[in-house]
DNA sequence: TATGCTCTCAGTCTATAGTCTGAGATATAA
DNA sequence: TTATATCTCAGACTATAGACTGAGAGCATA
């Protein structure tokens, strides 16, 4: 078979280093690129096929989701691993949904991470043991993302309330009534189930949904 | 001059091998040893005995803080530069106050970090811009951290609030009146200088005061 | 002893939050 | 067309939050 070209979108540059300096010792393994953003690694990855992608979540430009859903979307063979240091529920499942083919942590070591790399050309995923136990907790209970029911307006108001904003600074924010707040608000209180803005504000703030 | 003896605290195997790697063409650098945890690393460090110690702040066992004060107690010559991808006030300033050295990105290239490793045995520091850029604003207005004027009881208080607790609740909690809760808060949000309890909440949650 | 800080609690008052019911407008899908 | 969902707003009501003043007890320190 011949060499598997493989793109690293990370923006750290030893990790980018690192990888690369070991995967000079597998023959079968060819870095063709690297970028350090998930739109240059987007950009790059299209023009570069390469058969699997390193790809970091956190970045300046562009996140690595975003990144994810533009590879998989034009380049449907080419296979994206993850290979970040987050294992939370908030990066996970985005990234997984996005298209992710593998999900390897960068506490793993450089064997593992070349060994996803052939895994993944192969059709064979590898999903890090901490995060396969997310999958399957989710799995077990479809733990529905309470806030996957709010609408764009009730999120709106979410945020606003996880910036610890009033009912009357949102209303001047987002130029609708006090009384239209305060129904927004009630129905956001009932679908996260929660009994007060406070709690709201807890909510969205462990949920990673603000910024 | 000998050469710079070296030892690497990260959980990252990628990051470690990708620092270890690139160094071997640095002939004054040694890399004398490696850890992936704070407590092992620190231990290491306090038997190796190295001019220099690059360490991450976040890792499962003992955080990169906790390694870097013991390191500095014990060893006062040893330059312990912390490399790490966070830069939010919760992180650079307890690393710099536990003794860090110098404080770099992980973003940062590995030719910077060989040059911060030479420059830190000559006594010089390096801060990363973004880190710099925040130690001159506190600098220039030495922002305080509001909450700690908080007392021992006002603190409590403070975390019920960010697990979006009632008064009533907290006043269960705390085992006291709703009316001793009541002045709590109102000094909580005093000395926070806050509106409300939610703001409050949010402060908590950001500041990471929380757990 | 005097001073100051902390923790506790009371009373009073106002402002804000939140519930519940009802309803009109619009857009979209069956 | 009918149904469904969203966004908007009103009125009436209750509950909670928060401000302000005052005060006693305990504790440590100058």
């Amino acid at each position: 078979m011949s060499q598997i070209k493989l793109v690293i979108v990370d923006d750290h540059d030893v990790v980018r280093k690192g990888i690369k300096t070991y995967l000079m010792t597998e023959d079968e393994i060819e870095v063709v690129g690297e970028a350090s953003s998930g739109d240059e690694g987007a950009d790059l990855v299209l023009k570069e096929k390469p058969d699997v992608v390193l790809m970091d979540l956190i970045m300046d430009n562009g996140t690595g989701i975003e990144a994810t859903e533009r590879i998989v979307d034009q380049l449907p063979d080419c296979k994206v691993i993850i290979l970040t240091s987050y294992y939370d529920d908030e990066k996970v499942f985005p990234a997984l949904e996005a298209g992710a083919f593998s999900y390897m942590l960068k506490t793993s070591s450089a064997d593992e991470i070349a060994e996803a790399v052939k895994k993944a050309v192969n059709g064979e995923n590898v999903i890090e043991p901490k995060v396969a136990g997310k999958m399957m907790t989710r799995m077990r209970s479809p733990e529905k993302q309470l806030h996957e029911d709010l609408t764009q307006r009730e999120l709106e108001v979410l945020i606003c309330i996880g910036n610890g904003l009033t009912n009357t600074e949102i209303s001047e924010k987002l130029f609708i009534g006090i009384k239209t707040v305060k129904t927004h608000v009630s129905h956001v209180l009932h679908k996260l189930e929660v009994q007060d803005r406070t709690q709201a504000a807890v909510y969205a703030h462990q949920k990673g949904l603000m910024k």
